[in-house]
DNA sequence: GTTGTCAACTTGACAGCGTCAACTCAGATG
DNA sequence: CATCTGAGTTGACGCTGTCAAGTTGACAAC
């Protein structure tokens, strides 16, 4: 038996790129539906679209292509979910808080096509390219503000590297291993893990350069001074800390 | 013709298990070779081996736990090495930063092997649990004394869990995405990034609880005073700072 | 309305993969 | 020498991505 009885009806010359969306509306389908990226094979896409396996190679030079442009097609929503987390919010670090917690979040919502464009060691070519450097460049748009207050100090790229790792670090081991102990509200840690870095970024750039190396008793009593002094008030307001 | 020319001579009766051996350091060296798990299929295992594919299945269930098998076998070095590089360091923060540098360097040590046990969706089973499940207990070891000390405060499997979390992703970021503009001190960034994790955490646990969010201008004047605080010595000393 | 052309798609195959049931074979044991 | 059994092989199955060559069908021209 061949692939599947012929269900889609041959289109008329000029409209040979409609195939190009049914093929990949198919494998989107697929790919969502199990969950699972072994389900996306040529041959299951292919029926699914009412058409040969070959077909597929009309409109993708390979599966790489058609993964690739299943999982880029997304990403799209990705910048606008992180610039809309941080619209309104003037303070530039807390805005910086809700760009990271809106980028793991997108990342957990998308967690077969996070993991196809993240996770796999690099095609070589040019492919897919603009996926992950998007993800370095919303970090660095999320956190030029802060350097521009004077909140974070340091070289931009190193800070959006340092940053992406902390948020990409959550959403990837989140992914690969969901046995581990996480609390149930994935989302606080997502904040959590924006507000360490963010913290911990805006500090470590303070003391970098030669010196020695401070003891952990001068941190305890500096740090807790240093929360002491950030929050004066006690009083609860309608935002988490720090 | 099948898979090779029969090299290997049959093993005795009782010395089936010598086989295993055989297998694995195939398996081993093919991976280290290749640098790339494509490379690692069971007829080319077999056939340096010197046997025929199918006996591999005497030794292992099947490809997964011969993949798990030979990743597990780099995987016994790293509670060692996290060991010895925080040993002679009495000092709980420097310490971490040491623990959580020489966790980074094990993974780019051994990216292959790291890739396939800690980017790889689980696999329903039980097999590499203890992989993954040592990561997170060395990281726990690591923030022990911190907490102890009081450098650091909170949820213990909270904070090791967002610890691990951006030393995993600077690894899997490096691995996945080498075309990034990454320092060339990756080492050292390793240092940042824990640093970075360490900082950010310790600070963060102390700001927990209800009240207002701090703002940017407060952030900024409150970490200037920290810095300054805690640099009371310009002197140079022989470790870095932080 | 017949013919020709070319894009759109199919046919049929290839090599390689993981996996399995059935078979052979050598070495130890009686 | 006969037999038993663990060690390994033979040959196959269904699956995968991929490709060269063939076919089909809508339109344009006569």
């Amino acid at each position: 038996m061949p692939d599947t009885r012929r269900s889609r009806a041959r289109a008329r010359p000029g409209d040979g790129a409609l195939l190009r969306g049914e093929i990949l509306s198919a494998a989107t389908a697929l790919l969502d539906e199990a969950g699972d990226e072994s389900a996306l094979t040529l041959r299951a896409v292919a029926a699914r679209a009412g058409v040969t396996t070959p077909s597929v190679y009309l409109h993708f030079a390979n599966k790489r292509e058609l993964v690739d442009a299943v999982c880029l097609a997304v990403w799209e929503d990705l910048g606008r979910r992180m610039r809309d987390a941080g619209a309104g919010v003037e303070d530039p670090y807390q805005a910086m808080r809700r760009h990271g917690a809106a980028f793991v979040r997108f990342g957990l919502e998308h967690p077969v096509q996070y993991r196809l464009l993240m996770m796999r060691p690099r095609s070589g070519e040019e492919a897919e390219w603009s996926a992950a450097d998007a993800c370095l460049a919303y970090v660095g748009e999320a956190i030029r503000p802060c350097l521009e207050a004077g909140v974070l100090v340091g070289d931009p790229t190193r800070l959006a590297l340092q940053m992406l790792a902390a948020l990409h670090g959550l959403v990837a081991l989140y992914l690969a291993r969901p046995d581990y102990p996480w609390p149930d509200d994935v989302e606080t840690m997502a904040d959590e893990v924006t507000r360490m870095a963010g913290l911990g970024s805006a500090l470590a750039g303070r003391l970098r350069g030669p010196g020695p190396a401070p003891t952990a008793g001068a941190f305890t009593a500096a740090f807790d001074a240093l929360a002491d002094r950030l929050r004066p008030d006690p009083a609860a307001g309608p935002d988490g800390r720090g």
